[in-house]
DNA sequence: ATCCAGGCTCCTG
DNA sequence: CAGGAGCATGGA
């Protein structure tokens, strides 16, 4: 007994599809979503429910021609239900922001025009909400992706919901009360530190008993929710910059600390040094109103211009040791 | 082996 | 109050 529906997105050109399917493989999302042929799936739970989402595209190769994204949802109890989850892919896959005004905005920087140029079609891809972003980025603190990934993948597997289909598992982010509900003691196993795991277990409990309120942040300014985010334990301000940028979709705000965007200031400018977190502020005058854009694009194409020498380096071997492990794992990028 | 990963807290001097 | 150890593990 449950609502089925489908939407039809047509975000505003340039809209490169793509880029979030190439992210999501990337990123061996696996234990949140599934890759399919021609499409990707995720379960979402909604009022408690979880719901499953397929989501596909049809690309035409025009540049200046947007896809038109499919939204299959199943499992709902009403329709009030599939409209959320609409709404979160809608959130996820910013169909709502053009990207005309931020290439507009940096044209007159030939770098930052090269490089809008050459991702043109790319939008801020983003989490579900400030929830799921904020336990991700905790996560993320400090260790390295692969590591990253076994974390969250344990934590959702121990404690999520899921909806099974056709002998495949679907597992929806868990909601604050099922994180909630678990002690520090069943994430150490998973290989938690005892920080971390405090740290997610401690912040899941004061949303779900709401000591704090995640939707008091979208009518704070960017300051005041970076501010009022690191007073909480475990919280600093890299992890309450990737909330606002990932989780709320907020289009203006700068990582200035970041080393990832300092690399790539130093890189695609050719700096002698990298620049420090104050002439990374001055240095983005220029971006206002979209210094997201202008750091998610620097951060892909940073990723690409690495691969791509990682590549490089890989087609002048000097000595091909284990060839096929390290042609599996470029396969992934 | 050693050092660092898209940090952060807590302890030390 | 700056500076540094410690965290848990994987990859270079």
């Amino acid at each position: 007994m449950s609502f089925q529906k489908t939407y039809i997105l047509t975000p505003p050109a340039p809209y490169r599809f793509e880029y979030f399917r190439k992210r999501v493989e990337s990123s061996s999302n696996t234990y949140l979503y599934s890759i399919g042929d021609n499409r990707l799936s995720r379960a979402h739970i909604i009022g408690g429910r979880p719901v499953l989402v397929h989501v596909s595209a049809v690309e035409t190769t025009a540049a200046q021609e947007a896809p038109r994204i499919t939204l299959d949802v199943h499992g709902a109890q009403d329709e009030a239900q599939a409209d959320a989850a609409a709404d979160i892919w809608r959130h996820m896959l910013s169909v709502d922001r053009p990207l005309l005004p931020f290439y507009e905005k940096v044209a007159d920087d030939p770098v930052m025009q090269n490089l809008t140029a050459e991702l043109s079609g790319l939008h801020l891809l983003l989490d579900s909400g400030p929830f799921e972003s904020m336990i991700l980025s905790i996560i993320g603190q400090q260790v390295n992706l692969t590591f990253a990934e076994n974390l969250k993948r344990g934590l959702v597997e121990l404690c999520a919901s899921s909806i099974d289909v056709a002998d495949s598992t679907h597992f929806a982010f868990p909601s604050p009360e099922q994180i909630a509900r678990l002690e520090y003691d069943q994430l150490r196993p998973l290989k938690f530190s005892q920080r971390k795991a405090e740290y997610v277990i401690d912040f899941s409990r004061g949303v779900a008993d709401g000591r704090i309120d995640l939707a008091a942040l979208e009518t704070m300014s960017n300051e005041e929710a970076i501010d009022s985010l690191v007073k909480l334990r475990g919280i600093g301000r890299w992890t309450a910059e990737c909330v606002l940028l990932f989780g709320l979709g907020r289009p203006d705000l700068l990582p200035a600390a970041d080393i990832g965007l300092r690399n790539a200031i130093q890189h695609f400018w050719g700096w002698d040094h990298q620049p420090t977190e104050l002439e990374v502020r001055a240095f983005a005058q220029g971006w206002q109103g979209y210094e997201s854009y202008a750091t998610y694009y620097l951060w892909t194409a940073l990723g690409l211009a690495r691969a791509a020498q990682k590549q490089q380096k890989e087609t002048t071997p000097t000595g091909r040791r284990k060839n096929s492990k390290i042609m599996a794992e470029q396969d992934k990028e």
